[in-house]
DNA sequence: AGCCAGGGTCTAA
DNA sequence: TTAGACCATGGC
């Protein structure tokens, strides 16, 4: 495997194709917040318990202690409660139209984003991507640690994040599809077993589980060994 | 019991 | 510019 498109034919060929994280816009911004440093299936449970109430008009129609009391089994919940109102204030000023949004440039965008309190650079990208369908790869937790055990150690996440886009057509469907590969690969297979039999990388999976792995000073590589 | 989960902010050096 | 403390809750 030399680069980021070869990676992904194999987490294609051994997963089939991924699911995109939701249809619904607002529900990917929301549920990106909930999720921050967070079990996916505490912010599941807290989804289903909204149901069909989970709208931009519901939600901003809470105030900030009822919000919180809402979402309050994702942890954290005075912050992100305050960042959910902070984004359907932001969301509203396009009318709630994700048609709207989708307008706007890239770059300009994900600036918008990043000035909210509580959004980062992860949290960006997820709602650039699976919300906007703008091609920003999203860089997680799962992401690095499935490069660190391919034994390819990038110095920074600027490095990763050129690793992807260097070699990756700018497609935002791509892109989702790519970092929702990359999820369940690391939830299935890695994350539990050490070291796995039957892993669709096989030998370039080392399953290392230390940064030490990783090799300093291969920051500026574009090819994974 | 203690650790971690798809982070982000703020502060100190 | 970067490392570390802090934020909260649930699950195993």
């Amino acid at each position: 495997m030399r680069n980021a498109n070869e990676l992904y034919q194999i987490l294609l060929a051994s997963r089939g194709k991924p699911r995109w994280w939701s249809e619904d816009p607002f529900t990917v911004m929301f549920q990106a917040v909930l999720v921050q440093n967070t079990a996916w299936r505490s912010v599941e449970k807290t989804c289903e318990a909204i149901g069909d109430k989970l709208t931009p008009q519901t939600i901003g129609a809470m105030s900030l202690e009822e919000l919180e009391l809402l979402i309050r089994p994702c942890g954290f919940c005075k912050a992100k409660a305050r960042t959910i109102q902070a984004l359907v204030l932001w969301f509203g000023q396009y009318d709630f139209s994700a048609r709207a949004v989708e307008e706007i440039p890239a770059f300009r965008l994900r600036r918008e984003l990043l000035s909210i309190r509580g959004i980062g650079a992860e949290t960006a990208d997820v709602i650039l991507v699976y919300a906007f369908y703008k091609p920003s790869f999203i860089i997680d937790a799962y992401t690095r640690r499935l490069l660190s055990r391919l034994g390819c150690g990038f110095s920074d996440d600027a490095s990763v994040r050129q690793f992807f886009e260097d070699t990756l057509p700018k497609d935002a469907r791509v892109y989702g599809w790519y970092h929702w590969l990359i999820l369940e690969h690391c939830i299935s297979t890695c994350k539990k077993v050490p070291r796995c039999s039957g892993c669709p990388l096989k030998d370039s999976c080392r399953h290392s589980l230390s940064q030490e792995q990783a090799r300093p000073g291969s920051g500026q590589r574009k090819d994974l060994p």
